[in-house]
RNA sequence: GGGGAGAUGCCGGAGCGGUCAAACGGGCUGGGUUUAGGACCCAGUAGCAUCUUGCUUACGGGGGUUCGAAUCCUCCUCUCCCCACCA
């Protein structure tokens, strides 16, 4: 036994796959296509951890896989570059961020060579690179063209002393990240806006063809999306009509006061003199819009002084201001019902205003009655149940011509302006007399100006000279959008670039993408459930209409990993102190192990601990594969290794197809404790196994693979050929089964007995030859079906009962 | 506040109606082998028993469906994750 060179092993192959061109492809091949991407990474300084190792050693041994199948794989890699970290550390340390990205796009390419990934190097791409942003823009202004940009009021979180506007993360506690002492404050700016919400009904019932997305994911993006089919009632305040929306048009009668967003643009226009101080008071408490600290704030209030007439019993009903109706959806202000609603009697309780039950079932006092029930106190509509008295109120509404069924989506135009300088400029010039005009095509890329200054403010604001210009159409004064794009339009569309990344005339080659695309597998963290997906999903469906793309989804299946957990069970965290370095890994047990150790725990898409003592583990398989091929010698092998091979390689195609890559780490072990136990074995079973385990393990194989005496690659080998497992059924009759058993218990049985009774499943009962059994013990045989309520079982024996096992009981 | 996922033996975790005292690792115990490296091999690892297929107790807790539940339903308890200016 002797000592492997890891190290060498993997930059010996690594070498030679990259002079080889061994991953790049094109589209001229005869084989069927195969898209495979992870989620590109956005390359933070931090660094790299467990968690980026898992997540693309995962698609690449699928990858590697498919590619052994026979398939012309794709299976590219970029860098999400732009982003606010870059930023901070301009911020914080005054380096460029530029400098900064580059320095972490080289540390990311460095850990995906390390580790061996199959990515087609020729195709990469990074979203800071003009080249490619210039197509965001181009892709703006697009949506311009077609209406689905447009500007407009919008509040964010702002800092005085940094005089910029706070991201959710840069908030802390109400406070400035930079400085404590600062509370966050509302502002509002003119904003850029996508209309996302134009393609919410096909964003929702599209869901339902993605046959291949886990469940969990499309349940969120339903939720997210949030269709609900409701009605619209008009309620009149001071003369004027407000649209409500309610998907509780039953409870109108228990409408006992309103309440409207305290960020409504029209509030201004409900409060009445007297009650200006309390609502001005009430509004600067609230500090941030962050919604993560919406949703923690307790419900509060105030009252506007005006009220609103309720259409169905023309009640008046005072209206408040509140913190927890969002001034987006619906109409920005909602009737409330406190008996039926758990928000709105937590807020009446508060502010000690009428409860009125409408429908009957618990008591009201402690709690609101969300359920279901009869109509009471709703004067004609009593006695109807609610669930009847939805459709009957709104057409009874309908006919005063004050409400209308409308289909109401939780979703909201997507946000894309950014007041920050590591992020796409928005190709828009402002000019006093023509507006906002865009840049025209033939100026993109419109380039990050360089002479910034970063600390306080959009530091495109600082770029003096950048910002003035004239306007494309009256060629008049005018500035440039300092404005940059959410970081999450870059990433919507990335996939498609990779078809045709170095194209400068177009934003991809038609051809090669509708040869390509959609991805036939996606890999990444289910964080990006509710985002990136379903920007990407928006992106697709904005290109197909203008006639880019040939699909309606974009990833055809999906999966998403789990986290890598310190060992404690703690997430991996630099405080804690329970990372684990990827390289202090390698160096110690080589790249295969790690990669076999990442699928070797868990299925790859739960959350796992990681553990010293496991890595361990998958080192000694690892050198006992080694060690046995060093010693096998070739010949041939037994059949039922030949056997065996073949049902394996049948069920690691299954799992590896199902991304079980546990189970196949499982299959690949149990055959080799099998077949390693001969001194000798076929050429085809042991270059066979070599196959079956180099998607896990590249190098180590390759080289076994060339010791076995091949020229070309294992990478570039060909799937060995399994059989259809055969199905084990135990049918080995039933009858002699149970001849068998009785014998057993007659050995064991002191005293005698007289009548025999055996318990067997239902479906088994026709296949027993009662007649043979009564023979063979010249005694009285009964049997029952286990389910049958009438048999004679006064031991309760019946319950033991297993397929192909009967339970017996004599007396 | 809303949404999602989960709870299995000493540990990590499979299992998703019968073949389950529960795959596969790790750990531990005993034996062998080697004594040169975190080495290797075999057996055992809920309790009891007449220790070749027997009984009892077990898959977070309670209740239910079923001839039969770790697996299905329901309630409870606890844990983790996500929420549009972090990507």
């Amino acid at each position: 036994m002797q000592q492997t060179n890891f190290a060498a092993i993997e930059k010996k192959w690594q070498g030679r796959w990259e002079k080889e061109k061994t991953f790049e492809v094109d589209e001229k091949s005869k084989k069927q296509k195969h898209y495979i991407l992870e989620m590109f990474p956005y390359p933070s300084g931090l660094g790299l951890h467990m968690g980026h190792a898992l997540m693309y050693t995962l698609g690449d041994i699928y990858s590697r896989f498919k590619k052994l199948q026979g398939f012309n794989v794709l299976h590219p890699m970029g860098y999400d570059a732009l982003g606010l970290p870059a930023e901070n550390a301009a911020i914080k340390d005054g380096t460029l961020p530029s400098k900064y990205t580059k320095k972490s796009i080289d540390n990311f390419t460095k850990l995906f060579k390390k580790f061996g990934i199959s990515y087609d190097w020729t195709r990469t791409l990074s979203t800071s690179d003009p080249s490619y942003y210039k197509w965001d823009q181009w892709i703006f202004l697009k949506m311009l063209e077609k209406g689905l940009a447009y500007q407009k009021e919008s509040s964010v979180n702002w800092c005085s002393k940094c005089e910029t506007v706070l991201a959710n993360e840069q908030v802390q506690n109400g406070m400035c990240w930079r400085h404590e002492e600062t509370p966050v404050q509302v502002k509002k700016l003119k904003q850029w806006f996508l209309k996302i919400t134009d393609y919410a009904d096909e964003l929702y019932e599209g869901l339902s063809d993605l046959k291949d997305w886990p469940e969990r994911t499309k349940t969120m993006q339903r939720n997210w999306i949030g269709k609900s089919h409701g009605t619209q009632i008009m309620f009149e305040i001071n003369k004027k009509e407000w649209p409500i929306f309610t998907t509780r048009p039953d409870t109108i009668f228990g409408v006992t006061f309103m309440v409207v967003s305290a960020q409504h643009t029209r509030l201004d226009s409900l409060v009445t003199p007297e009650q200006e101080m309390e609502v001005d008071k009430f509004l600067k408490k609230l500090k941030s819009v962050s919604e993560k600290d919406f949703g923690a704030m307790e419900k509060e209030g105030v009252f506007t002084g005006s009220y609103a007439i309720n259409p169905a019993n023309n009640e008046k009903v005072p209206v408040y201001a509140g913190n927890f109706v969002l001034a987006d959806y619906g109409s920005g202000m909602v009737m409330a019902v406190p008996a039926h609603d758990k928000r709105d009697f937590e807020f009446a309780k508060k502010y000690k205003i009428k409860i009125t039950q409408v429908v009957s079932g618990d008591s009201i006092t402690k709690k609101a009655y969300v359920g279901e029930g009869k109509l009471i106190n709703s004067e004609k509509f009593n006695d109807i149940s609610n669930t009847q008295a939805k459709e009957k109120i709104t057409s009874w509404l309908e006919k005063k011509k004050v409400a209308k069924k409308v289909i109401n989506f939780k979703l909201r135009d997507w946000g894309i302006s950014r007041q920050r300088y590591w992020g796409t400029p928005i190709p828009i010039i402002h000019c006093e007399k023509c507006g906002a005009v865009p840049v025209p095509q033939k100026d993109l890329p419109l380039k990050l100006p360089e002479k910034v200054k970063f600390g306080k403010g959009n530091p495109l604001e600082t770029a003096t000279e950048w910002i003035k210009t004239s306007c494309p159409r009256c060629k008049g004064n005018a500035k440039r959008e300092t404005d940059t794009m959410d970081t999450f339009v870059n990433s919507s569309w990335y996939f498609l670039r990779y078809c045709d990344s170095s194209n400068d005339k177009a934003i991809f080659d038609k051809k090669k993408a509708n040869y390509w695309t959609p991805v036939d597998y996606y890999f990444g963290g289910s964080e990006h459930a509710c985002m990136h997906l379903i920007y990407s999903r928006f992106y697709s469906k904005f290109l197909r209409d203008i006639g880019l793309v040939n699909f309606d989804e974009p990833f055809t299946k999906l999966f998403h990993q789990g986290f890598v957990q310190g060992a404690d069970g703690n997430k991996m965290s630099k405080s804690l102190g329970n990372v684990v370095d990827p390289y202090e890994i390698i160096d110690k047990f080589g790249v295969d192990t790690l990669r076999l150790f990442l699928f070797s725990v868990a299925s790859p898409d739960k959350d796992y601990s990681w553990s010293e003592n496991g890595i361990i583990g998958s080192f000694k398989f690892v050198k006992k594969i080694i060690n046995y091929y060093s010693e096998v010698k070739i010949s041939s092998s037994k059949k039922d290794i030949q056997e065996k091979f073949a049902q394996t390689v049948t069920l690691v195609e299954k799992n590896f197809e199902k991304i079980e890559y546990r189970k196949v780490t499982i299959l690949l072990r149990e055959f080799f404790e099998q077949f390693s136990k001969e001194k000798e074995n076929s050429k085809e079973i042991l270059e066979g196994f070599l196959i079956l385990c180099s998607s896990f393990c590249p190098h180590i194989t390759e080289e076994l693979w060339e010791k076995l005496g091949n020229k070309d690659f294992i990478s570039n080998a060909e799937w060995p050929k399994g059989k259809i497992v055969k199905q084990e059924i135990s049918q080995n009759n039933p009858t002699s089964k149970i001849i068998e058993e009785i014998k057993s218990i007659q050995n064991k049985l002191n005293s005698s007995y007289e009548k025999i009774y055996v318990y067997v499943l239902p479906f088994e009962l026709s296949s027993i030859n009662q007649s043979k059994i009564k023979n063979t013990f010249k005694k009285d045989v009964t049997i029952f079906a286990v389910n049958d309520s009438k048999k004679y079982d006064p031991k309760n024996k019946a319950k033991n009962t297993r397929p192909g096992k009967p339970s017996i009981y004599v007396e």
